[in-house]
DNA sequence: TATTTTAACGCAAATGAGTTGCGTTTTTAT
DNA sequence: ATAAAAACGCAACTCATTTGCGTTAAAATA
C-alpha cells in the first residue's frame, strides 16, 4: 500500500492538486493492475463523487502524464497508471495489455516482451500498445 | 478493382445480403488500406445513405467476420477488412497499425513483423492487435 | 414468373458516455 | 488571514450510436 507523503510527493511532482478525491483516485489506480474503465471507476466511489469531476480529473491526470488512455474496442474511456518514466508528451510503456472477449477486462501484462522499434517506412514511432485479443485465466474455466 | 462476382461470391460465403450499398460499403473496405471509422464512411456516402443503416451493414459485416473493430483511442467506431483466414469467432490479423497523433488516421502496416505468441502466462491469446503511436509521413512534413 | 417470407432501409425518437456552464467550496499562494 | 486559482456538484447539453416501426428490396418458395 503507498504511503500517504509518497502520494504527496507524486501529485507535486505532476504539479497536481492535492484533493481527498484525487487522491484516492490515485490510490485506485497505484493498487489496480489494470486499466480502468470509468465505469469501475465510478462504482468504486459509489456515486458519492459527481462523474463530471470524474471525468476532469481523469483529464488532468492524463494531461500531466500521470496515467494514459489504453485503446478498447466497446469504445469507452480506459487508462492506466504510466510508469516513472513517462511524461506529459512522451510515454514509454513497454508492456501489453489482454482484452479479455468473454469479460471485457483488461489486464496489464507487464513482462510481455516486443521488439522496441522507433521507425517503420517512414513512420516515426513514439509508443506502441499491444492488445492481445483472448481469453483470461478466470474465463477459461468458464 | 475488385470484379462484381468476387463480390456475390464473398457475400455468399459470408452470408451477407446482396444490397446496392452493401456492396458499395464493401469495395470501400477492399480498396482502402487503412481502417475506416463510420466517419469517414457517412462521407464517402455524404448522406444518401441513412446512418442506422450504415451502423447495421458494420455490425451485420463484422458478425459474419468479414471485417473487425479496430481499436482506437478516440472512442469512435472503426473497422478493417480481414484476411481471408479469419472467421466469425477466429481472426488472425498479423499486422499492426498506426495510429498518428497528429491527423489521427489509422494505417495498416501488413509487413511489420513481431513474435507469434499464443499463450502467456496462463492467459491464451487469440490475435494481436498492435497500435503504434506516432506521426504519419504527410505529418512529419508539418 | 408470381407470391410469400425475410431482412434491409429510412426516418424519427431514444440512449448513454462524455462535456460544459456556473455558482459554491476547497486548496494554494500571498 | 486573505485573496486568487482550481476543484467540486449539479443540471443542461452534445453527439455517436441504437432502437422502433412502417416501408421497400432481396431471397425463398410455389
Amino acid at each position: 500500500m503507498i504511503k500517504k507523503n509518497n502520494i504527496e510527493e507524486v501529485f507535486s511532482k505532476y504539479g497536481l492538486k492535492k484533493t481527498t478525491f484525487r487522491k484516492e483516485l490515485y490510490i485506485l489506480f497505484y493498487n489496480s493492475k489494470n486499466s480502468l474503465s470509468v465505469k469501475y471507476i465510478t462504482n468504486e466511489f459509489s456515486s458519492s463523487i459527481d462523474k463530471a469531476s470524474i471525468y476532469r480529473a481523469l483529464d488532468s491526470f492524463e494531461r500531466s502524464g500521470l496515467i494514459y488512455k489504453v485503446p478498447d474496442k466497446d469504445n469507452l474511456l480506459r487508462y492506466s497508471l504510466c510508469q516513472s518514466e513517462c511524461s506529459p508528451n512522451a510515454h514509454s510503456h513497454d508492456h501489453a495489455h489482454l482484452l479479455c472477449s468473454k469479460c471485457n477486462e483488461t489486464f496489464c501484462l507487464n513482462d510481455f516482451e516486443f521488439p522496441s522499434i522507433k521507425k517503420h517506412k517512414g513512420f516515426v514511432i513514439d509508443n506502441y500498445q499491444i492488445i492481445l485479443e483472448g481469453n483470461c485465466i478466470s474465463c477459461q474455466e468458464k
